[in-house]
RNA sequence: GGAGAGAUGGCCGAGUGGUUGAAGGCGCUGGUCUUGAAAACCAGUGAUGUCCUCGUGGCACCGGGGGUUCGAAUCCCUCUCUCUCCGCCA
């Protein structure tokens, strides 16, 4: 959520800022909501103070057994007139709260304006691979290797879902294994966290009002959801506390599956695992102080990259544009892999700084030891790493000539020393 | 799932309609005493949000929301959470 004094104080900053999204804000109709909340404000407070001087008296008057008849028949029209008074101000800050909650994030000063097609690529790993035949693309491998079984998957989930097999699931389960290994080597704290969750929780990280129907919601009343990332869990974790300066910065990562319902967003050149309604993510997450969280952005994101280079595999890291950032962030990396039979990089890992943005959604401040005074913190999530799209970068980066797919080395020690995934039968 | 109890300030805990933003205790801060510390004693203590005319100012805040009333921590409704007992179950 932004500063809604900002907001007032500097509308025009704010709309050239969310400009640079594309995003066309027209403050005017905000700006007289709020002058009008203001005014309701005053008239309604210098009210009830009134109301609460007069109403002392009445006590008084009884205990000197006088006649209180007139004074009670005052407060009563004062007493209707706050009631009005209450109602018309509580829809204005209604009406104003939901229009700031809608707003997104204002991207960072070192972020360039526009969409998707601003994307400037900052780092590649690795070169790709040159292959002497006609390299297969991941379903094919994956199901000659048994490692997944998408025709089953879809048998039980329907479409958008598939089954990790046998070596398939040692596979999956050793990346994970070795993202833990190195975020606890890092010092992170582990976290597992609910997969279940209340409204309040994606209202807070920034998912909700806009997007409560990219979720999978479990009940009928009430509103519990499946997560679409362990980043709305995390970000929840200090809701509505105060930290002590000397608490931050909290370093965090957690395994959690991811939902998604991804409605009407399948492409056709996004087969097999490419994009489902579940796969599995290890989320780091970082609460800093507001002086801090460019630093931690750079941490996190050193981080991602160093996972998928001790796997070998091929990538670009971009740096997104203003359009192209999630709502709640001011600046977002992707960890791009290269995919050769899609000849496309594809994201496998998302770093971003939301800044105080989340923060004042969940009311999540810190002490500051000097001084005392309380302030917003900053929040940075990052994936690290997402495997939906490593497994398939794996099997088509790493293929060989007969058919089998190499190891990376690192994830060897979690497959009992497995170099090799060789096709099953004949 | 059934029955009951509860949610008050950093913590414990009083408080059932009227100067109660809230007794008392603990804790914390300062002081006296002490070589120092402890103990004892004295004093202070909402590190909350918001508004303005920025003040020994106003409003709001006793789990959340709503209601009754001139006035609610106190009464009513509702939601959430916690606890106890019984049942069921991986």
């Amino acid at each position: 959520m932004l500063d809604i004094n900002r907001i007032r104080t500097n509308p025009d900053e704010i709309v050239a800022a969310l400009k640079k999204r594309g995003y066309a804000l027209d403050l005017t109709e905000f700006l007289s909501w709020d002058n009008e909340r203001k005014a309701l404000l005053l008239e309604n407070e210098s009210l009830k103070a009134e109301r609460n001087t007069k109403s002392k008296l009445i006590p008084e008057l009884k205990k000197k057994g006088e006649d209180a008849s007139a004074l009670l028949d005052e407060l009563k029209i004062m007493a209707d007139k706050v009631k009005e008074l209450d109602e018309r101000q509580d829809a204005l800050e209604q009406k104003i709260k939901l229009f700031v909650q809608a707003l997104p994030n204002i991207p960072a000063d070192d972020v360039i304006a526009g969409g998707k097609e601003g994307n400037a690529v900052v780092k590649t790993f690795g070169e790709k691979p040159v292959f002497a035949y006609e390299p297969k693309n991941h379903v094919d491998l994956c199901t000659s290797l048994g490692l997944i079984d998408y025709e089953r998957g879809v048998k039980m989930g329907g479409n958008g879902y598939w089954l990790y097999t046998g070596v398939g699931a040692q596979l999956e389960w050793a990346l994970l294994n070795y993202f833990m290994a190195e975020h606890l080597k890092d010092g992170y704290t582990m976290m597992l966290p609910p997969h279940i969750l209340t409204y309040e929780c994606g209202l807070t990280a920034g998912q909700f009002p806009k997007f409560e129907e990219d979720v999978f919601r479990l009940t009928e009343e009430g509103f519990h959801f499946l997560l679409p990332t362990a980043e709305t869990a995390l970000i929840n974790l200090y809701r509505g506390e105060i930290l002590e300066e000397d608490e931050l910065p909290k370093k965090l990562f957690a395994y959690t599956p991811c939902y998604r319902r991804e409605a009407g967003s399948y492409r056709a050149n996004e087969r097999g695992m490419i994009r489902g309604h579940q796969f599995n993510k290890i989320e780091m997450f970082g609460y800093t102080l507001p002086e801090h969280s460019a630093e931690m952005l750079q941490e996190l994101i050193a981080k991602a990259c160093r996972l998928v280079e001790g796997l070998g595999l091929h990538y670009q890291l971009s740096k997104l544009a203003a359009g192209d950032c999630s709502a709640s962030m001011a600046t977002t990396y992707d960890i791009e892999l290269w995919l050769p039979s899609m000849n496309e990089y594809k994201e496998c890992s998302s770093v971003s700084n939301a800044m105080d943005y989340q923060a004042r959604r969940g009311n999540i401040r810190f002490r500051r030891k000097e001084g005392k005074k309380i302030e917003f913190l900053h929040t940075l999530n990052g994936s690290g790493l997402a495997t939906s799209r490593l497994l398939p970068a794996i099997v088509e980066q790493f293929q060989q000539g007969d058919g089998s797919v190499l190891i990376p080395e690192v994830l060897r020690p979690f497959l009992g020393g497995m170099e090799r995934i060789k096709p099953q039968g004949r």
